[in-house]
RNA sequence: GGGGCUGUAGUUCAGACGGUUAGAACGCCGGCCUGUCACGCCGGAGGUCGCGGGUUCGAUCCCCGUCGGCCCCGCCA
């Protein structure tokens, strides 16, 4: 794939092959490794298509060998020689050129470097600060380059896609208006208009709409999004998303074309096949036998609803739960007598009430579906039965039961199933699970904010179904949406949204936003889909997570080139730092007393 | 905002009941070496033990604080 730019001066390190023996090339390069034998020094010469070894001799060019004895690792070197066939017997299989070498009849040292701070390709890892410091060191490693071709390789596979489907590419504001809602904004002050500040964008989402409404009717773009929340391995304030919208479509239709463009990608890019079409699996039971709304589903331990079977139970926690509404669930971990000792199971009651848990009672599974320790004398015969058929509990599982409210029981099993997949092996390497979730509730009640808000944005269309139901029960509609799961992380959502402008009243309404409040907040939105705005819907995809997923990387800042720390600082510019005072004085800002109280001078 | 882990040579790490010269490997510098490919061999230099304070006769080690890094919770379409 690599392409010479100057093929009359250049020639590529691998595009040399045994059929060039004897004939001359100008190679140019970084010296990655050198071996000084005495009277012959090799040396691995890298350029970005790969590596070439060249050979200097002093009897066959004493000029290049005297130059080539002063050679260090990343001098940036030009050398013209010859390819012959490697000796018998010191061929390199490792190598794609290992079977052929360069004899050097001319170097030139185009650039000289300094002792590096820390060895490229080593296989001890380096401190992450001292990498992001020296990013375009780490950069020169095989993994990061290959991870950031990869990317490009994966852009440029979704343009042509889309492209040729008849998307436009679109770009869309960067500096625009602060939303209150979702996440916190990144703001940038305004000089011309003192006081006033625009926001980074966290998505393009309402560009994107009011797009349709201008009657493009396929947009797409990979775009960087800006979130100001705190970073994980998995998030950065700034990311990538591929964005599309369309008009005249449904649901079906988003997740047919989305189908399309994933299969080419893992086709393309990793040679695998994925089933078309993918997976779907309802929100509710999502969560009713996974705990969560992204399920990982390359492994089983499913939850399962015990509540009908302990109604009675000699238990008070359970009886008492049962009474006042709330479940019983439990997981069953296949051998886990043996996996787990008593002390790893009193550690799991402490790890089960970092995620909510109140409690964590077990049972542990013996011979002829018997149930032992725990919580097991409280246990009736009929429970026990009812139980382990259930669970198809076995001799040497242990069952984990949770009793608590339906939100609480089932995201503690939920964390709990990850947490036992990850300690104990049980999640296959090397395999990719992608499905659909939709049917999700168009709204939540939120106990922080006293008040229903919605579970995706506030122009998420209802489904049809339930619009009978947006008056009387809310929180029982469905929405028209669907997220993408990929090996249990969320890669991608999108929905159907409203055209309507008094449906999007009606949803305000039941957001308890005042129509002067969402005017404020969106009126441009609003008055563009008053004026004939087309039924439409998109999707949105994580670029970044996406890579880290089919790179199989644990951390997203090994597939972006220049990624910041975990507090948002980038090592390699030393971003964010202080401003001249000038500077916030054309912007009419004046810090407070109490900001940056160990700022770092300029 | 909270929890966990962490900071010793350029890098990755070891280390000491609190005790006098803090080690290894790789890298670096010098030398030897004609078939290596993480070349090999010989020799050498290199450390405010993150920073500040405290306890102590004495702190890199113990205590307190602080800064940085990673993971997670909260937060996040």
């Amino acid at each position: 794939m690599p392409q010479n730019l100057n093929k009359t001066l250049r020639t590529l390190c691998e595009d040399i092959q045994e059929s060039d023996i004897g004939k001359k090339f100008t190679f140019k390069g970084w010296v990655m490794h050198y071996r000084d034998h005495g009277g012959l020094i090799f040396i691995d010469l890298r350029d970005y298509s790969g590596i070439l070894q060249i050979v200097f001799d002093e009897n066959i060019d004493k000029e290049s060998f005297k130059i080539a004895k002063k050679l260090k690792n990343e001098y940036v070197v030009s050398i013209t020689g010859t390819v012959r066939k490697r000796p018998q017997g010191t061929e390199n299989t490792g190598l794609k050129t290992g079977s052929i070498e360069i004899i050097s009849e001319s170097v030139d040292v185009l650039n000289t470097c300094e002792v590096l701070p820390f060895q490229i390709d080593e296989e001890n890892d380096v401190n992450e600060f001292t990498r992001l410091k020296y990013r375009y060191l780490d950069l020169r490693s095989k993994r990061l380059k290959e991870n950031l071709i990869f990317r490009s390789n994966f852009t440029y596979l979704i343009r042509d896609f889309l492209n040729n489907k008849g998307f436009f590419d679109i770009e869309t504001p960067f500096l625009t208006k602060s939303t209150p809602e979702g996440s916190r904004d990144f703001l940038v002050p305004s000089r011309l208009n003192e006081g006033h500040f625009f926001a980074l964008p966290q998505s393009p989402q309402l560009f994107k709409q009011i797009l349709m409404v201008s009657g493009f009717e396929r947009y797409y773009q990979i775009v960087r999004c800006f979130r100001d929340e705190d970073l994980r391995s998995d998030r950065q304030p700034e990311f990538t998303q591929l964005d599309m919208e369309m008009s005249f479509v449904e649901t079906e239709d988003i997740i047919s074309i989305t189908e399309d463009l994933f299969a080419l990608i893992f086709n393309k890019l990793l040679n695998i096949k994925l089933e078309k079409p993918f997976k779907v699996l309802d929100y509710d039971e999502a969560m009713d036998k996974y705990g969560s709304d992204k399920p990982d589903t390359r492994f089983e331990l499913l939850i399962n609803n015990l509540t009908d079977t302990f109604t009675n139970s000699a238990l008070n926690v359970f009886k008492d739960n049962i009474q006042k509404g709330g479940v019983i669930k439990a997981i069953c971990l296949p051998n886990g007598s043996n996996l787990l000792s008593r002390k790893d199971i009193d550690e799991l009651l402490n790890i089960v009430k970092d995620f909510g848990a109140k409690g964590l009672a077990w049972t542990k599974v013996g011979e002829n579906g018997l149930l032992e320790g725990g919580i097991a004398k409280f246990i009736s015969d009929d429970e026990r039965e009812k139980t382990v058929a259930r669970l198809g509990a076995k001799n040497g599982d242990i069952i984990f039961y949770q009793s608590d409210s339906k939100k609480t029981a089932e995201s503690v099993l939920g964390r709990l199933r990850l947490h036992l997949a990850k300690t104990y092996g049980l999640i296959p390497e090397g395999r990719f699970d992608i499905l659909w979730v939709v049917n999700f509730p168009l709204f939540e009640y939120s106990e922080e904010e006293k008040k229903i808000v919605s579970v995706h944005h506030p122009f998420t269309s209802p489904a049809e179904k339930d619009l009978n139901k947006l008056e009387n029960n809310p929180l029982s509609v469905k929405s028209d949406s669907y997220d993408l799961v990929l090996n249990g992380e969320e890669i991608g959502g999108g929905s159907i949204r409203i055209h309507d402008t008094k449906l999007q009243g009606k949803i305000f309404e039941i957001l308890s936003i005042s129509p002067e409040e969402a005017k404020a907040k969106f009126g441009f939105l609003l008055d563009a889909l008053s004026f004939g705005a087309p039924p439409h819907g998109g999707i949105a995809f994580g670029v970044d997570r996406i890579l880290m997923l089919l790179k199989n990387e644990n951390s997203i800042r090994e597939v972006i080139a220049f990624p910041k720390t975990q507090k948002a600082y980038c090592p390699l510019t030393d971003a964010p730092s202080v401003v001249k005072d000038i500077q916030l004085r054309e912007l009419g800002i004046k810090l407070r007393e109490t900001a940056g109280k160990n700022l770092k001078s300029e």
